[in-house]
DNA sequence: AATTTACATCGTAATATTGCAATATATAAA
DNA sequence: TTTATATATTGCAATATTACGATGTAAATT
């Protein structure tokens, strides 16, 4: 198997989870917490930064890419990855909403 | 590989990438979300309620055990698995410092 | 004591993820 | 127009995850 049950599940449930498995890798948080500190965000800072191979941060951009947490514009050879502040916003909300929504009710 | 290389990134990090991850699965969501809707939440349940198998169900609560956000309590032959409210709570404002924490700078 | 009930654990197959080298692509510089 | 630079994509090996049947275990019931 290994395959992920999705059609058993609601698309909040799907959609709630796939954000947090994008969140879930060390490197993607360390992209969010890198690039929230600089004012200008070229990729290839990140390769330096993080420590792992161009190839392999340009897949983790593409991860945060499919969720709307990061923008990407071309900026001559470069690429500006930027955070989307409205989608980053929203995310948080739809988080809270869920903490504050679950509670503990026995034991 | 497939081999996460957790040694380049900060404990803070991959701690929080840890507890996105256990997050990031429809299942867990759904299970987190059952449970506080219920008074007394015995295990058996879920596997009806969430339609996986009884192992799989029985997988997933060690998980959501192994970052603390669930107890559980044996309850006579049955077992009580319950959110752990002070762990929860503690989670939800580490990751609403990691959401504030983390601004857009550019373009 | 034997049986039933409610989980937990083990073993395994299918699939997904991580990471990188190699290569492709696209713009800029020479 | 060749070359350099920056990033994306492809292909692949190593490892992780998901799911489940089979089996183990421990308490409750008979």
């Amino acid at each position: 198997m290994g395959l992920t049950k999705t059609q058993i599940f609601t698309d909040q449930q799907n959609d709630l989870a796939q954000f947090f498995k994008v969140l879930g890798h060390p490197a993607r948080v360390a992209i969010l917490q890198y690039i929230s500190t600089q004012n200008a965000c070229i990729c290839n800072n990140l390769v330096e930064e993080i420590g792992l191979a161009q190839a392999t941060i340009s897949q983790h951009l593409k991860e945060l890419k499919s969720i709307g947490l990061l923008d990407g514009v071309v900026e001559g050879k470069s690429m500006c990855y930027c955070i989307n502040i409205e989608r980053w916003t929203e995310l948080q909300s739809q988080l809270n909403s869920f903490f504050n929504t679950t509670k503990s009710n026995c034991c």
